[in-house]
RNA sequence: UGGGGCGUAGCCAAGUGGUAAGGCAACGGGUUUUGAUCCCGUGUACCGCAGGUUCGAAUCCUGCCGCCCCAGCCA
């Protein structure tokens, strides 16, 4: 168990586990995560899935990996083929309980036959506007339908002929005879079975009626032995309906229904249509887009397992609508990053760096420490010599106050190499500067006789013969505000789209062991971020990287103070 | 104006009658050949508001206010 998870504390659906535990009510906990494949998974669902996978795993239960594939028109096998991916990505095991709604069709049907035997259940021939009218409003009761009170004999038969392809779509419906008078509009008679004359990708043409989400949901639920149905908040209004459908059926066990609130992350949007909207205007590359807030986006962009996790569990469960800050979410991936990656020299915006007293043609091996915490991680050469690029933000010819960085005039480190001084500037005809002269002092590589002499900053660097040229990607927020669903003034999320979410560079440098990376790999630019190598478009021998996340930034804090300052 | 939920610091979140944990953020400081990491420290949160019960209430009662969800033959 990680640190997040022994001091996240008991929410209220662990705590009500714990007590049926103890009271007897359940020997073992079943717990279900069930999506409909219509759709990526995205971080959204991530905490549905730590839930129901977790519980199951801390109190040792079982969790099903249920596809709820009642709608064909929306269904897709795509979906269910990345949906499994993302679960196991994540680190879940359904073992051998992958299902589908679908498995269990001759069931609900055989449940529906028995309501209507019992007069809870009964064919509706109106259509479907007219049922909406029947239905009332929020503040006036429904009205019954016409055909309400048919007989159990003619429901049955019209039951059998809709099963059969007798009717076209729309043509009837099957409804539970409820409460046309319920204050909760969910128990005014709800649709339990429309036609759909459409292949199922499951089923195929096996089937002319489809049931819907809560006679479905339900029956499977029962089925599987669920002791705890977890789901979000918006489905506690049909917990009613859950409970009658429970109530009116001979059914193998009784879960419950338990909901709490869905886990949004500032500055996205997790509607599967708005995100498919994005793809299809071309604004990002696919749902495996590393700006998308989908699972297989967070993936590609280099956040783990462990960070989602992490960031999870330290969310909490509780019944409030919240909306997290993103800095919680890129705390978590640094926290779980900064102990795994290894570190490694690149530079994103290179200048020119030349040590005029370093013997021309000479070039010599220095050591650096894969990981500054964990010296099991091993050593690597860097390459060194004459010629040097550098970051060109960390060479300023007339820097602000604390700049403790490359100057005219001023000292600093190379990483892992020796102290140098800046002698000179080269420009270009416009004035822009692209080069930089500096002299070293032999004595204070790392490791000689004057190592220890300390000066203020530290800066990476990359040979200028012996490193790669590769292609950087940098992403930045999807939107501008913090809750583009929000829609609070009345404006569309596209109207909040950040035009700047992508940023390619393609003349970034790196170190030579890098050149090698597999793609999924990640690491530390030392002093700039964490970068994973892009799992779609790069080829051996020729990396692409993704930024994960920035480092933390304690000088951009500053220099943003200082700018709001002044201004 | 029907029904269902929710309201504890900027964002999350403990707490369930005995006098407000923790995390993130922010702000100081220490260590540091990553301005990273790590380590210290800093918050009067009128516990949505107003009444009431009680020796004592974030926790119990009443009223009010605010926000979210529901009128798919979607899930």
């Amino acid at each position: 168990m990680s640190d997040a998870a022994a001091t996240a504390g008991k929410d209220f659906i662990r705590t009500i586990i714990t007590e049926d535990l103890a009271g007897g009510q359940h020997t073992e906990i079943v717990t279900r995560f069930p999506p409909e494949p219509n759709g990526y998974l995205h971080i959204g669902h991530v905490m549905s899935i730590c839930l129901n996978f977790g519980v199951a795993e801390e109190f040792g239960g079982r969790c099903y990996l249920r596809f709820d594939d009642t709608n064909p028109l929306k269904e897709d096998q795509d979906f269910v083929d990345s949906i499994k991916a993302d679960v196991e990505w994540l680190g879940f095991d359904w073992a051998d309980r992958l299902t589908y709604a679908s498995d269990y069709f001759e069931d609900f049907h055989a449940c529906v036959v028995q309501l209507i035997e019992a007069g809870k259940a009964y064919v509706d021939s109106l259509s479907a506007e007219a049922i909406r009218e029947h239905r009332g409003s929020l503040t006036e009761p429904g009205r019954n339908s016409p055909y309400r009170d048919r007989a159990v004999d003619e429901n049955q038969d019209l039951f059998r002929r809709m099963r059969a392809g007798e009717f076209d779509d729309g043509a009837h419906v099957v409804r539970a005879k409820i409460d046309m008078a319920a204050p909760n509009l969910n128990l005014r008679d709800p649709t339990l079975y429309r036609i759909r004359k459409v292949g199922h990708q499951r089923t195929g043409d096996a089937w002319n009626i489809y049931p819907m989400y809560d006679l479905a949901h339900t029956i499977s639920d029962a089925l599987e032995g669920v002791t705890h149905s977890l789901c979000t908040l918006e489905f506690e209004d049909h917990r009613p309906l859950y409970e009658w459908i429970l109530d009116n059926l001979d059914l193998p066990a009784r879960p419950r229904q338990i909901e709490f609130s869905r886990m949004n992350v500032a500055f996205g949007i997790t509607s599967k249509r708005k995100l498919a909207a994005l793809i299809g205007a071309g604004f990002v590359g696919g749902w495996d887009d590393p700006r998308m807030p989908t699972v297989a986006g967070m993936r590609r962009r280099g956040y783990t397992p462990g960070a989602l996790r992490r960031f999870v569990r330290s969310v909490g469960v509780t019944k409030k609508d919240k909306i997290i800050e993103m800095s919680a979410l890129e705390n978590a991936v640094r926290e779980d990053l900064n102990e795994h990656a290894p570190r490694v020299l690149a530079v994103l915006n290179p200048l020119k760096l030349v040590l005029l007293n370093y013997p021309e043609g000479q070039a010599e091996q220095l050591t650096a420490a894969n990981h500054p915490h964990r010296p099991e991680l091993g050593t690597r050469e860097l390459p060194f010599a004459r010629e040097l690029f550098i970051e060109r933000d960390d060479f300023m010819e007339d820097p602000p106050r604390k700049f403790f960085r490359l100057r005219p005039g001023g000292e600093v480190r190379l990483r892992y190499g020796y102290i140098i001084k800046c002698v000179a500037v080269v420009r270009t005809d416009d004035g822009v500067v692209s080069e930089v002269h500096c002299t070293y002092d032999p004595d204070t590589r790392s490791g000689g006789p004057a190592a220890g002499r300390k000066v203020k900053g530290t800066i990476h660097w990359v040979a200028a013969e012996a490193s790669h040229e590769v292609e950087v990607r940098l992403f930045d927020r999807l939107f501008l505000v913090a809750n583009p669903d929000g829609n609070r003034d009345g404006g569309d999320y596209r109207d909040h789209l950040n035009e700047a979410s992508l940023r390619v560079t393609t003349h970034c440098r790196v170190e030579p062991s890098l050149i090698g990376a597999q793609a999924g790999a990640v690491f530390q630019f030392e002093r700039q971020g964490y970068f994973i190598v892009d799992t779609v478009d790069s080829v051996p021998g020729r990396p692409v990287f993704n930024r994960t996340v920035t480092l933390r930034d304690t000088w951009a804090k500053l220099e943003r103070a200082e700018l709001a300052r002044i201004q």
